[in-house]
DNA sequence: AAAACATATGAACATCTGTTCATATGTTAG
DNA sequence: CTAACATATGAACAGATGTTCATATGTTTT
């Protein structure tokens, strides 16, 4: 996140001024960047993820999933809670009850894309 | 990361075997899911998504990188070598230059999602 | 071979992150 | 209202992470 004031890396003769003009607009704003690499932060924990997967199959309240990934209730509420504000969960009161769904489609697709990936790649790495 | 022994979260009243029963087989062998986090860490910093998306434009030596994020050489070349690792990036030598390009197309799916899922998001809120 | 350049890498440091523990909030039953 | 239950949350601590600085590796030129 720091930005140096310049980077004096190597001479011009590397750069490539073409190159440059023509990548500087298509960078989303920074604010974009920032809320992108946020989203896949909340991706990026393997509770999360583990989370993710369990609500893939149905709604379910907090304990429930703690007692499914074998963790304590605490760590469920907080990790449900940084999906929540990533807009990845939804949840509806029951009583005394919480129940957690997915919240979009969105989740299915990444994760899915993401699997995609790390199945080639393991696959080419152990061919 | 850490697992608890047993979690005694709530009485058994509110756990539904049912769903226990049909969530459980479902879910990825934990190596999987350890894998899938690791990646989804790896989109998860800024510095690392700007240079992903400077890699949608055209392959680049690391110098070039450096300058158009205006950051040190050798923070970028860490960096790279994270999204090497990752098979998000791969690399090719010419002389002393060494150029980065994307691996697979994988990473324009993710990334196109989940800028669809903030866009979405942030209409909602906003709106 | 030595100098110059582009890139890579190890150690150190400050920051961020996930879990735990204790406790607060919210809901229902008695 | 009080007790019991389900969930949420704040503080603290340990472990992970990104950048910097110094320096090493690899390549070309002279």
């Amino acid at each position: 996140m720091a930005k140096r004031d310049h980077a004096e890396v190597c001479a011009e003769v590397c750069t490539h001024p073409e190159i440059l003009e023509k990548v500087a607009p298509e960078m989303p704003d920074e604010e974009r960047l920032y809320d992108l690499a946020e989203l896949f932060k909340v991706f990026g924990d393997t509770t999360r993820i583990r989370i993710l997967y369990v609500l893939f199959e149905s709604e379910m309240c907090v304990c429930d999933i703690a007692e499914l990934l074998n963790m304590t209730q605490s760590a469920i509420s907080h990790q449900l809670r940084i999906l929540k504000q990533a807009r990845l969960v939804r949840s509806r009161r029951d009583g005394k009850t919480v129940f957690y769904s997915l919240d979009d489609d969105h989740v299915r697709t990444v994760i899915g894309q993401g699997m995609e990936h790390i199945e080639e790649k393991h696959g080419r790495k152990r061919a």
